[in-house]
DNA sequence: TGACCAACCATAAAAAACCATGATATCCCA
DNA sequence: TGGGATATCATGGTTTTTTATGGTTGGTCA
């Protein structure tokens, strides 16, 4: 599956359009859909992508801890799911970012891609700053009790 | 996976690029992604690098460990993940350090590589020299207390 | 008809490939 | 064992390609 890593900061045109950075276009370059699948977070005002079989196996994995019929994981499906929208790439690589989103995430002439592994988040540059000198005070506490990281370096 | 070992100091050219150990190289020679994955360490002032799959062995860990919208699962992700940058080698085997990387780790002219077993680190050449001093001196008092294989699993 | 959207075209800047060279290290054979 | 031939490595500069960005055109559909 698609893997996203480092943090790259792009222009928004008058149109909406943004360029996705060419290290993410090759992630999804080998899925069957030439774009990314984009939806709203629950609880961060960003918005979040990957490729298309990112959300089929949270689909899959939402159905398998609950019951099918579950009204928790139906909550869940209905706000990710239903409020996703699949991008996809015009010639130049570029993507439309439907205003609904840019809204939601605060968006305004700049916007900063985050690759976190199999998932990325697309913030506006500005409130990404202020979102990771968060992070980074959170991830320094964090980070010595998960086992990856016990002895941070320091050999 | 790779395995790195040893010490090498070699020049940044003034456009950013500096050659990778031959023997590191070598390392990540089998790794799907021809060259080698860089990011910040929460804790020092310097880069650390292994190959690809170091850090997607990490990020499945993370969205293991949690679920796959745990808050300090996510920060981490953000710290490592975001910050890091996919290094490729050019023909002749060197890759570009980013910017925001050589002002992290005050790096000048000369960088120090230092293999760490399944990762390793860059180096500011001078700076790597002090660090040194320090982590021998440490080393020696702490070696005493410690049973021989104590930690010996860990990174 | 007018708003919207998808392809097309153009351009500057940044990144990657390309080519060249000196310095080591390694091999091979007399 | 000595020494020349060969390969590898680190390094520097130049050229080509890719990327990000902006605008324009033509079609579609309400």
């Amino acid at each position: 599956m698609a893997f996203f890593l480092s943090t790259f900061t792009n222009k928004v045109d008058k149109k909406g359009r943004v360029s996705v950075p060419a290290a993410f276009r090759n992630a999804v370059a080998n899925s069957h859909f030439p774009g990314v699948v984009a939806y709203k977070p629950l609880n961060l005002p960003c918005i979040e992508g990957a490729d298309i079989s990112f959300l089929e196996q949270l689909s899959d994995q939402l159905y398998g801890d609950f019951g099918p019929f579950d009204e928790e994981q139906m909550s869940v499906a209905t706000a990710i799911l239903g409020g996703a929208s699949q991008l996809a790439f015009d010639p130049e690589g570029r993507v439309m970012l439907p205003l609904g989103f840019r809204e939601e995430a605060g968006i305004e002439a700049h916007v900063t891609f985050v690759g976190l592994g199999r998932k990325f988040q697309i913030w506006d540059a500005a409130a990404y700053e202020l979102h990771k000198e968060k992070q980074l005070k959170l991830a320094a506490e964090t980070a010595p009790r998960l086992s990856p990281f016990k002895g941070g370096g320091q050999q």
